[in-house]
RNA sequence: GCCAAGGUAGCUUAGAGGCGAAGCGGUGGACUGCAGAUCCAUUACACGGGAGUUCAAAUCUCUCCCUUGGCUCCA
């Protein structure tokens, strides 16, 4: 039984799909108008850790993620680099599905471009206002806040606080909240590209519209579960709702809202002023994916989290861990080593029971820490019967069965298989191996460290063994 | 100002009324020709301060202090 916090009603919740075991979901997706970052990251590995335990819980999940290619910053930072809008969205969506890759992040079952959607939303604009809830201006056509009694029911706000703050309002609105679903082109700025016809003249869809006509599109009026970072709860996920329950006329649009929390760089936002933007790139110059994956999901989802060399070098080595705990299990495996079988029994149940408390850990609201505890906990008490040659080779090759198993759900590949193209590599470090080895024999110490020490150099780490 | 999320051992994080955690790191030891990995011990009678509820509070209530974020685009 899987609990999940719900944003709508800040409480843990009993997760039970709309029909049967079917889930649609659908999470933000990018604006493609710059490298993705970190954050990005963080939030889509995190989602894509929850949809692998769906699946994995026996649920058949539709994974819709949109892409936002028609926006002000992409003009905007296509005038700049004097590059066609199009062109640069094209581009930017080709590396973030490239980075999402390398990160493993593998579940979307699709992509869906928002200039691919126009005629949808032109229709659920038209619906809007034909019901009453939107209204043209000579700018665009806005959504009448007013109108829709429950707007700001997920960010817990009324029309009152949210029409306070806001300075130099614009006068052609009803509300100083309304948010533009059209914006009308603006005759002599602007490119001839991204505009469509519409019943308003040409112009292109406001920025939350998008969402909910490729919702509506491919779900309906209502789903599962709709996910995104917390910085979107307001006003992007409150528009939409008001957006498709006005248009529909169905409440709630979404059964069960997903906020992941921030990615903070040494305790600050990351932002491009502060100079602390991080890219998905940058990162991988000096972290593999596996370790990034890991330190994500060191923390719950929904926990702020603070990125830093020194919490990734921290990662990397309790990741480290688990891959040698592996390594260790394959050579005992391999090698005719004598290991006692007393336990057995004991073990198989031990086992049962920590692939319990991984479940358990997983089926409360994803908690990917907790489950790492366990994992942690197991290995802990395994590297201690190994030491004490306590432990059979049946119950090894269990626990890394199951080890390997947690690795998947969790986005990680534990069983360490050769590559091809790795081969090479690994039979020229075997033959310095084995020269190294007669020269330890023959006590050749310093010849043998200057091998050791020179293949470090080189990132390859040889352990000796105590024999 | 309003809304949110937090403050748990040196660092990073789980937990959410009673049996007190995990990883990283430090120190000492076992094992090693050395190094590493691993194990053991220790750092560690940890839960921001103060009141209250309770037989019992990191956990619930109130209050105060501090941090971060949102209220304009943002994963």
């Amino acid at each position: 039984m899987i609990k999940l916090y719900n944003t709508m009603t800040r409480r843990k919740e009993i997760f039970k799909p709309r029909e049967g075991n079917k889930i649609k979901m659908f999470v933000c997706g990018p604006t493609v108008y710059d490298h993705s970052h970190i954050g990005h990251a963080r939030t889509y590995i995190s989602f894509d850790v929850i949809v692998r335990y769906l699946k994995y819980s026996g649920f058949t999940v539709f994974y819709l993620q949109n892409i936002t290619d028609l926006d002000d910053k992409i003009l905007k930072r296509a005038e700049e680099i004097g590059s066609s809008p199009l062109e640069l969205a094209r581009r930017y969506e080709e590396k973030y599905l490239q980075d999402m890759k390398v990160l493993g992040v593998e579940n979307v079952n699709f992509y869906a471009r928002a200039t691919e959607h126009i005629p949808e939303i032109i229709n659920q604009i038209k619906i809007l206002v034909k019901k009453g809830f939107a209204y043209e201006t000579d700018k665009g056509v806005y959504f009448d806040e007013a109108k829709f009694k429950e707007f700001g029911k997920l960010s817990n706000r009324n029309l009152e606080e949210l029409n306070v703050h806001r300075i130099g309002p614009d006068t052609s609105k009803r509300n100083p909240g309304d948010f533009a679903l059209w914006k009308k082109r603006k005759i002599e700025s602007e490119e001839l590209e991204m505009v469509w016809d519409s019943p308003w003249g040409t112009g292109r869809p406001g920025w939350h519209i998008e969402d909910t006509a490729i919702t509506d599109t491919y779900f309906g009026p209502q789903y599962d579960i709709h996910g995104g970072g917390l910085d979107l709860i307001f006003p992007h996920h409150e528009a939409e709702i008001a957006q498709m329950e006005a248009a529909s006329g169905k409440n709630p649009m979404v059964k069960y809202w997903m906020h992941t929390g921030f990615l903070n760089v040494k305790g600050e936002k990351m932002s491009k002023s502060l100079g602390n933007f991080i890219t998905i790139n940058d990162l991988l110059q000096e972290y593999s994916p596996d370790v990034f994956r890991f330190f994500v999901l060191s923390t719950h989802y929904r926990s702020p989290i603070d990125f830093s060399q020194e919490i990734l070098h921290q990662s990397q080595q309790g990741l480290q861990r688990i891959y040698k705990l592996i390594e260790t299990i394959n050579e005992l495996l391999d090698e005719n080593t004598a290991i006692s079988m007393e336990n057995d029994q004991e073990y198989i149940y031990k086992l049962s029971e920590v692939r319990k408390e991984f479940f358990e850990a997983m089926d409360n609201d994803f908690n990917t820490p907790s489950a790492f505890s366990t994992i942690f906990d197991i290995i802990r008490e395994v590297n201690r019967d190994i030491n004490d040659s306590n432990i059979s080779k049946n119950a090894l090759t269990k626990l890394k069965a199951l080890i390997i198993e947690f690795g998947i759900v969790l986005g990680f590949d534990f069983s360490l298989k050769n590559e091809n193209e790795q081969e090479l590599q690994e039979d020229l470090i075997e033959l310095l191996k084995d020269v190294r080895s007669k020269l330890r024999e023959k006590k050749e110490w310093d010849l043998s460290d200057e091998i050791r020490s020179r293949l470090k150099e080189l990132d390859i780490v040889l352990e000796d063994k105590s024999t």
